[in-house]
DNA sequence: CTGAAAGCGCTAACAG
DNA sequence: CTGTTAGCGCTTTCAG
């Protein structure tokens, strides 16, 4: 081991180099020169010796002095998943803009592995925190908000948590979804659900029940299947509500997945989609209009969540203030593509 | 500001509670109460001291006074890229495992804003960095290299650079695709290409070349086209190989965005895939088989990819040794779908 | 078995 | 205009 000691190059070494004390070279690279009134040549000695030598401050000893790291935590439950990812891209680059650095996390669905995440988060002292939280715990992320720092709940929020929250207006946009099937005449909807315990499922569920009441139509349970966001979940629920319900004419898939599976059941059951089958899918992806049939969808605003987010905790950090408004909603857009078609007249 | 000053519980908080020095909490808590010999007594004492009071050591304190901050530096060109987001995502799951966290950074596709991220994460002590690097400088890298922590690279890698790499076959996955054109008696094969500079994308086309040598068919410079891994690049060039060269029965696209453009030109131009036109893409998408002509894929095992680096960098953690093997590939696979149709017989 | 003291690298209050 | 000193919270000698 012929570790050279001298390679670190701290202040001190910077200061001999100048011949000056750690103080003065400490004020010269902060940019203090003026208001210690630090004479330009000393100033203009310290530059160069820290030039030169190519010193970097240590950022762990400044955030150990200074009490403040510069980093913001991102815990999200799945992060190749391109809904978080989107989210913590936003988070990311606005981060950057204010020389914040980015801890990203993934609680994989796990609201305990969430918990133990955001601990270790707070004890490198992050100065703020984006998460996307899993399950219906809010406890542990209440305390991390007590705990001072800004905490930003983004997409699956607690609707009487006191905290700062973004998501997508779920409840319009399943009402959007709901009244563009019941134009093309569909009576007879299934609904393939995701995970029921998160806040958008609940929303969205709301959502639809609100629009067929409003319609008169009853609102039948039976007509809701599905346990996940995923394609499995998808197509299970699809042909679990085609064999209940033979007389279904349209689906709404809870996600694009959901979706995907439903398109998968029906090619199974040898029902035509559209004209057999309509589907609408909340959440849009890149590829809905290249599919064999074109899925419409109500599509989350991903990009805006994510800027949001990020906009609410670099103004918290900025102003020191907490935002007045607690709940933000980012509107939905809806798409219509193919895969929606009149109500077959039996 | 009524802020309590009593409010940080430090060691000498839980030192003075249970009535010991801070050293002996320091030891009774880093679980060295028997190597220091420390009475049962007293170490209990500590420890419902620090329980008590809800004890957190501080990180920052601890990374200065040690020098080791437990931190791994990720870099990536855009993690809203599912690619990346699942590279991402690989090495985080491993940095937990070993309680290391994750500083994750967007490069934006620029080598510039790389090379600032790079030198922001070095200044905090990174104690290792996974990047998938833009462009075809390396010198930043090497420097980071040098500096004595782990670096891998992925994805994009530098052929002479003596570093650690990790990168999918791309030559043997381009042959596997020119061969499956071949044997449908394909021979006048257009090839969309993705950003010309990448090493990805010049080895790709070293496997076309070869293998159309070794079947002792000509390699056509002017039936290569493109300039990005984009949908429209794939669109453009596709376009301009076809008008090129009308006698085109099938096309490469290096990536999946590349052959939704070459779906979209031959739409527009009248082609019938794949009765008339065969396609074949580097790259596989979950959406792949949903699409109106299931694709045809030469696939990335984009979690192998991640989890080697993921791996490659723990090891090198734990055993504070380099890998003796520099250069890591990871195998494709050959997905087959309706997109590679027998050559047309004129 | 335990405590006192030094020091990681930096910033800032205090003292010229 | 600049230097000395203290201290952020922890770990680890060195002394008992």
């Amino acid at each position: 081991m012929s570790k050279n000691p001298l390679e670190t190059i701290t202040l001190q070494t910077v200061a001999d180099a100048a011949g000056v004390s750690v103080s003065t070279a400490s004020r010269a690279l902060a940019g203090k020169a003026k208001s210690y009134r630090i004479s330009d040549k000393t100033e203009k000695l310290v530059r160069e010796a820290a030039e030169r030598l190519g010193f970097r401050p240590s950022r762990v000893a400044r955030s150990l002095r200074s009490q403040r790291t510069g980093l913001i935590g991102v815990v999200v439950p799945d992060i190749s998943n391109p809904f978080f990812a989107a989210i913590a891209k936003e988070v990311t680059l606005e981060a950057e803009v204010d020389g914040y650095s980015v801890l990203l996390a993934d609680s994989r669905e796990s609201t305990e592995t969430e918990q133990r995440l955001i601990t270790e988060f707070l004890d490198r002292q992050i100065e703020a925190l984006v998460v996307c939280p899993v399950g219906t715990e809010s406890t542990h992320l209440a305390a991390a908000d007590r705990s001072g720092i800004p905490v930003v709940l983004v997409d699956r929020t607690f609707p009487d948590a006191d905290m700062v929250q973004v998501t997508s207006d779920h409840i319009g946009g399943a009402k959007a979804a709901i009244t563009l099937l019941l134009e093309q005449g569909h009576r007879n909807i299934g609904i393939l659900q995701g995970l029921p315990k998160t806040l958008p499922n609940q929303q969205r569920l709301d959502g639809v029940r609100s629009t067929l009441q409003s319609q008169q139509i009853p609102f039948d349970t039976t007509r809701v299947a599905g346990d996940n966001f995923t394609e499995t979940s998808g197509h299970q629920s699809a042909i679990e509500i085609l064999s209940r319900h033979p007389d279904t004419t349209a689906l709404f898939a809870f996600s694009t997945p959901n979706a995907m599976g439903a398109l998968r059941a029906a090619a199974e059951v040898g029902l035509d989609v559209p004209r057999q089958l309509s589907i609408v899918a909340f959440d849009d992806a890149p590829f809905a209009e290249f599919l064999k049939v074109p899925l419409s969808t109500i599509s989350q605003d991903v990009r805006r969540l994510g800027t949001t987010a990020a906009k609410l905790v670099s103004n918290h950090l900025r102003t020191g203030k907490r935002p007045h408004q607690k709940l933000h909603h980012v509107d939905v857009a809806i798409i219509r593509r193919l895969s929606i078609h009149e109500a077959p007249t039996c």
